[in-house]
DNA sequence: CAAGACTCCTGACGGC
DNA sequence: TGCCGTCAGGAGTCTT
């Protein structure tokens, strides 16, 4: 499912396509996916407007209009935006004509990403933590946050007004390498350890990058239509019965929070007193 | 403040 | 073979 990478990876690859591009006219097949204005404004906001730059804060796609709007875009689980001929791929929600024909397109089979208009990133968008790849997000940070906090780690990590853009793979593939248990209080983490774990979630997501994102299932598909190659990197994530790379022990699945959570039960000791399974 | 339940959706998958 | 129930999953909302 699309998390920080694959969104920067759609952000990147869409760029060349879209920056200059002037959108003519706007269709919705599925009213829903139109979250903060009504329909009708966001179809006549739209229209005349030349994208200018596209840029990305947590999991959302922003595009900067020449009237100094935004339109905000989130992939939740199967959204994706193509540019092509096609005025509707299968699975189109929104589609955008530039002037130049090429169609915008928002696809998404189950229907829950969203895209939104308005006037400034605050208004847009909820209230999100810090940028993982950026200094907003550092070790001692971290480690304060998480000394303050009596929530189960991952749960917390997966909050996006905690810290912004972690989904359940990359914070489970981040818990793993750091050696830590998802059922972990957040206030027991040491500060060494938060120390790491802050390396290692920026480390883990810029390597995602690279990789241009995971797809691990038939969903996540670059603007392209290529898959990224980063889930050839997991440990843990889908690799239930499986042995860890690290010291070959049979990785567990359970659930924590409502969300399948995997875990090397012998790299990531079981916090006292507490049960898995 | 924390945490669980429920909702939105559809394709995939297991069971029979 | 085919039908049907179940499930996954990000995030908002509501309840405990």
């Amino acid at each position: 499912m699309p998390e920080l990478p694959e969104v920067e990876t759609t952000v990147r690859l869409l760029r060349p396509d879209v920056v200059g591009a002037t959108i003519e006219k706007v269709s919705v097949f599925w009213e829903r996916t139109v979250g903060r204005p009504s329909v009708t404004a966001f179809r006549r906001g739209l229209a005349g407007r030349t994208i200018t730059a596209v840029s990305r804060r947590a999991k959302y796609l922003v595009f900067h209009l020449d009237d100094g709007r935004l339109m905000s875009g989130h992939l939740r689980m199967t959204g994706r935006f193509t540019v092509g001929e096609e005025r509707k791929p299968p699975h189109a929600r929104v589609a955008m004509q530039f002037d130049d024909g090429r169609w915008f397109v928002f696809s998404d089979v189950r229907k829950f990403g969203r895209l939104g208009l308005g006037d400034t990133l605050d208004d847009l968008l909820p209230p999100l933590g810090p940028e993982p790849l950026t200094d907003a997000l550092d070790g001692d940070w971290l480690a304060t946050a998480l000394r303050r906090r009596k929530r189960l780690l991952k749960p917390l990590l997966l909050d996006q007004a905690f810290v912004a853009g972690l989904g359940n793979i990359y914070v489970d593939e981040s818990l793993h390498r750091a050696g830590l248990h998802p059922l972990r209080s957040a206030h027991t983490v040491t500060r060494s350890q938060a120390h790491d774990l802050c390396a290692i979630i920026k480390d883990v997501l810029g390597s995602a990058i690279v990789a241009e994102g995971s797809s691990f299932d038939t969903f996540y598909r670059t603007p392209e239509g290529n898959p990224g190659a980063f889930q050839d990197e997991f440990f843990v994530y889908g690799r239930d019965g499986k042995p860890c790379r690290g010291c070959g022990t049979t990785i567990k699945k359970l659930l924590v929070g409502q969300r399948g959570t995997h875990v090397c039960p012998k790299c990531q000791p079981v916090p006292r007193k507490r049960r898995t399974r």
